[in-house]
DNA sequence: AAGAGAGGCTAAGTCATATTTATGGTCCGC
DNA sequence: GCGGACCATAAATATGACTTAGCCTCTCTT
């Protein structure tokens, strides 16, 4: 015998393991799948590479040798903690769903919701992380992202929510000061709250094209919520997301400054790699965000039916 | 992810143990003698099938997940203990070997000369088992076997140890009395011993055409070295092996009742399947055996020179 | 008893799968 | 700054397992 000190073909030792469990070649091959022929090939091959014989044969039965007794013992044990710290490992994972989003939609509108997916899924425990950059998903790091964009992101299966949609928002009190807001060469007596790109593109759906001087802008913050609560303390006009905050447009706090609704094409997504296309917690997270996703979208469907869609 | 019940592909969970083990698939890979890209592959495999990050691929190196640094340890405990009982069970096998042969050669030759194989190799305990007829080799029972014939078993190799002979031997006292032996037709004061076809094959070697009558027989006892016990003993002329009984002639125990020597081309082999002839304590006992038997066959040479063949 | 069925073996051909080979990119160390 | 080490990817290859088919032996049934 080969009195390797490698293990032998671990195919032949599963083969046999399954055929010493089930003393019987063709119950074996029912169990793996595949057919007695091919039992009776591993366990030869198996006999062969140690020198032992495992089995003795009879002809209407296989009788297990002291020596194979032995080894099958040892291998059921081996393959059974195997599986169980694969199970082990696919339960701790799939009861905790990592996320990545953009820190406005994480905060504005996710968080308030997360609660109803926790109350449908109480196995699964989200963790969100918020990055105004995009992470890379696949390296371990998070299951899944929310990003914004045309969806076209390679190796990632993308499922589009809502669209990213922009308006003037302001405070009740502020609507009236806000009159005129049409006209970019107007000075107001509010400052313009939010990214400048973003109001250049609406703009630009207004049909004005060179947009308000720099002067008009007040101090543009880290994300677009926080513009959001500047305006809704009556610190300025915001451009933000109807959709986004239509919790606080609903509660009062906040007004369309204007009613023209501009988006630039691009939409909220949720995308996860394409290898994790069999994971049931994304795919139980994904069905869930779907649904609330089309939930909002019936709220908006005035807005995003009237918006202006330009090429950013 | 498939939430198998079924265990992962065994390859891909022997190469991800072994990137595990040595934190780098390049060196997996020189450990399972095959390449990076082999091992990557598996890995890959792996992950796909149970949806789990096992690593973080960085662009130099491999990091192992949480997850995949839990299985990684219980497949390595699984496989060293797997290997271990393979270990085992060869270590046992090796140290016992198992063989069968016919009652008269194992008495008479073997038994004696089993401490001098004994004495060489300590670690390997001889079990034997005797039986006038040949018992079957590779169910497990026996590892080889000592049988008479012409080498020409399918299946098994064989070792050639020397030739089976025949010729009348009796005690001392006994030889005068043994004198007219070479004519069947003549009566004898005492009887013959022994299987009387061997006699007959005798007698034709000696060109006596019929043989003796039957009532020149005694009792037939159930092996030869009865027969030759008995002769010993003084009850008569047994035909026998001049070999096999060596020492009994040597001491002066037995003599030659005539000069003739007969022979029926067949020999004494050791034999054993050829599917082990990697095994190492055949290879030692046969190594031993045909040592010990040509030291026999170089004693017996005038013997095997001088023997009359006769087809059987 | 005799026949059908179950279990296993063997042999040969097919097919799948792992592996190799080659190429490219990234980072680390000299 | 450059060479080497390490890993990823893709396509082609080749090994090896698997299936299929036919056969034998034994057991159970009728």
């Amino acid at each position: 015998m080969v009195r390797s000190d490698k293990l032998p073909p671990l195919p032949s030792i599963r083969a046999f393991e399954a055929a010493a469990r089930l003393e019987s070649f063709a119950r074996a091959a029912q169990e793996l799948g595949t057919t007695a022929a091919s039992v009776s090939y591993h366990v030869r091959q198996l006999e062969q590479q140690t020198g032992l014989h495992l089995f003795v044969r009879h002809p209407h039965k296989v009788v297990l040798t002291a020596a194979g007794a032995a080894i099958a013992r040892e291998a059921t044990a081996a393959f059974a903690a195997l599986h169980a710290s694969f199970v082990k490992a696919q339960d701790r994972d799939e009861a905790r769903l990592s996320l990545t989003t953009l820190p406005t939609f994480g905060t504005s509108w996710l968080t308030p919701r997360l609660g109803l997916f926790r109350a449908r899924h109480p196995d699964i425990a989200i963790e969100l992380e918020l990055s105004a950059e995009p992470q890379a998903l696949g390296d371990g790091r998070f299951d899944a992202a929310i990003r914004h964009g045309l969806g076209d992101w390679r190796g990632l299966r993308s499922v589009r929510l809502f669209p990213v949609l922009f308006m003037p928002l302001c405070a009740p009190a502020l609507k009236a000061a806000a009159a005129g807001l049409e006209d970019p060469g107007k000075a107001l007596d509010v400052p313009l709250l939010g990214r400048p790109d973003w109001w250049g593109l609406w703009y630009r759906a207004l049909g004005v094209a060179p947009g308000p001087p720099p002067d008009r802008f007040g101090t543009s913050l880290a994300a677009e919520h926080m513009d959001i609560a500047a305006a809704i303390a009556g610190h300025g006009i915001a451009i933000g997301s109807p959709i986004l905050f239509r919790d606080e447009i609903a509660a009062g706090r906040l007004v369309p400054a204007h009613d023209l609704v501009a988006g630039d094409g691009r939409a909220f997504w949720f995308v996860y790699p394409v290898a994790r296309l069999q994971s049931a917690k994304i795919a139980r997270f994904r069905d869930w965000l779907s649904e609330a996703a089309a939930a909002e979208l019936s709220h908006a469907r005035d807005l995003a039916g009237r918006a202006v869609i330009l090429d950013p």
